[in-house]
DNA sequence: ATGAAAGCGCTAACAA
DNA sequence: TTGTTAGCGCTTTCAT
């Protein structure tokens, strides 16, 4: 085409508003270019910069993300039904799952999907998630070889997987030590509030625990000022506190707790990574990948580690 | 249809695995069905739930929502572009603007604009946005009432509308309040770390300050810490501290921190509600809201206020 | 109640 | 280099 000619049309186009339908190309091509994304669990501080990784980098590559929220597991179905009607190349779902036979209709459609804090039991959908056992079982030992020896359980939403896998795998720790037991399971703490109200409960209680894991570092920053502040006990001295997540207030010099940090930025990265690479070769697998959590120990329990603000080593297995 | 010959061949087609085509059929309707969002201005840890309300409530109306980044004007140009080609039906742009053309380009589309947390000159965009005029008054009037006198100015990014719109009417109050000025005034404060180191620095300096106003909560959490903890100075007494953002962190019971709470609940909601009324309504003017931000004092300043956690009174007003 | 035909805006393949 | 044609998967209209 001539330069001239190239230019004239160009200029004339834009002058009568002329925009080419990205919809219609997708109809002929038969590419979208269009990413799904089904979010749960927005309680995680974390999955904020999780979506702006996703829709910076599948940007990048010169994909658009459709955004869909959900709140259960039929949400997820029909989200996912959404996003196949609408064509999309492939989709990420976030700590929820479809369920089998929606899943399979993705699967006929030939849509990768990547499955992200959730299992999943067959190698149908690329999962990529945590070691929740290995979580809960740090979480005890940690506090076991720190010498305590009345834990307080403070769960989560009994509802969420990776929830029950670290409490099952807490109690598998208590039930293999001696000496070292379970005086409080409570379920659904969350949140600051209820962290520090329920540490005056803890310490009015017939056993006094001396030690607490809680699902959150929000709710063990609120264990940790009720200690601190309402009953004046000496942290980690008389009681220690494990959380989850390894939040920012939890690095945040009045707090140096204790807590559980999951890599979250090579989790994220590895899931596009493997999205990506199935569009470009829809004859791969998907893969099943799990990352290895650590305890951060600060100074919410006793033991070696003094603010220590190491980078965990990531250790990735692939089956 | 009979529903005998209606279920067989849903259950056919259902077998088949047949999907309607969403993009086909919006070709044919004219209707994508699709919303844009364009979002910067991540660090904002309300943009979390910000973006969860959107999606719920889009998808509750029978929209999908097109997330993407825009890290500067440019990129807001062509994300807005982008999403024209994708026939959406309007587009949220939060904390970013696009060029003017660009912005004339959607309006010739038919498409309708909401911009969130920025102005826009003339009346051909729907803005929703607090009056960062008013909220630096506020947070100088709150520190002059309280007997603070050497004011410490701890700003943000400096290329930022809502940071150079609050510390110009700080600047204003400074000017007219004899007895009352500022002492430091730095600019790329942000975080917890810088607000600690600078605390020290603060202190060091020639001439103290005996109060300063953060961007962020963060900050100011992080000079908080700095104060009690490093310095050990008497909060509120000696040194006064204020926010902005009301983040949850700041209403913990270790920190009580006065900051600045925007109401974003409603500043969502109404942003919604704008979008969908003129769709529903093209002919319908675009509006322009100012939100009415309110200091919330706690223990960090000197004064009346005793943690009051108190709802702002929200009053709109609408050009 | 069902079938046929037109066309949404685009790209791809072909012919001029 | 340019123009023509077919058709992506759907909805709508009109005829059966």
């Amino acid at each position: 085409v001539h330069p001239r000619t190239r230019e004239r049309i160009l200029a004339i186009a834009d002058r009568l508003g002329y925009r080419p339908n990205a919809l219609a190309r997708g109809l002929i091509v038969q590419r979208s270019s269009m990413i799904g994304l089904i979010m749960a669990g927005w309680t995680n501080p974390s999955y904020l910069f999780m979506l702006r990784r996703f829709t910076e980098r599948l940007q990048q590559e010169g994909y658009q993300v459709m955004l869909l929220t959900s709140s259960s597991e039929e949400d997820t179905d029909t989200a996912l039904q959404q996003l196949l009607q609408y064509q999309v190349e492939g989709v990420f779902i976030v700590s929820t799952q479809p369920s089998l036979p929606v899943a399979r209709a993705s699967i006929r459609a030939g849509t990768p999907v990547v499955l992200i804090n959730r299992n999943w039991p067959s190698a149908e959908l690329s999962t990529i998630n945590c070691d929740n056992y290995d979580v809960g079982r740090q979480m005890a030992h940690t506090l076991v070889t720190a010498g305590y020896r009345r834990l307080a359980l403070l769960q989560g939403d009994p509802a969420l997987p990776p929830n029950v896998q670290r409490c099952e795998a807490i109690r598998e720790v208590v039930a293999g030590t001696s000496g070292f037991r379970i005086v409080t399971d409570l379920a659904r703490c969350l949140g600051y509030d209820a962290g520090r109200q329920i540490m005056q409960a803890l310490w009015a209680a017939d056993e006094r625990a001396d030690c607490v894991i809680c699902s959150s570092d929000t709710t063990a920053l609120g264990v940790l000022d009720g200690a601190r502040f309402d009953l004046k006990l000496g942290v980690p001295d008389v009681f220690g506190i494990v959380g989850v997540g390894d939040s920012a207030q939890a690095t945040w010099s009045a707090y140096q707790l204790t807590s559980v940090r999951f890599p979250v930025d090579e989790m994220i990265e590895l899931a596009i990574d493997e999205l990506l690479s199935r569009l470009n070769d829809p004859s791969q697998p998907p893969r099943s990948m799990t990352a290895r959590a650590t305890v951060v120990n600060r100074n919410t329990t006793r033991g070696p580690g003094q603010g220590s603000a190491h980078i965990p080593d990531k250790r990735w297995v692939t089956r």
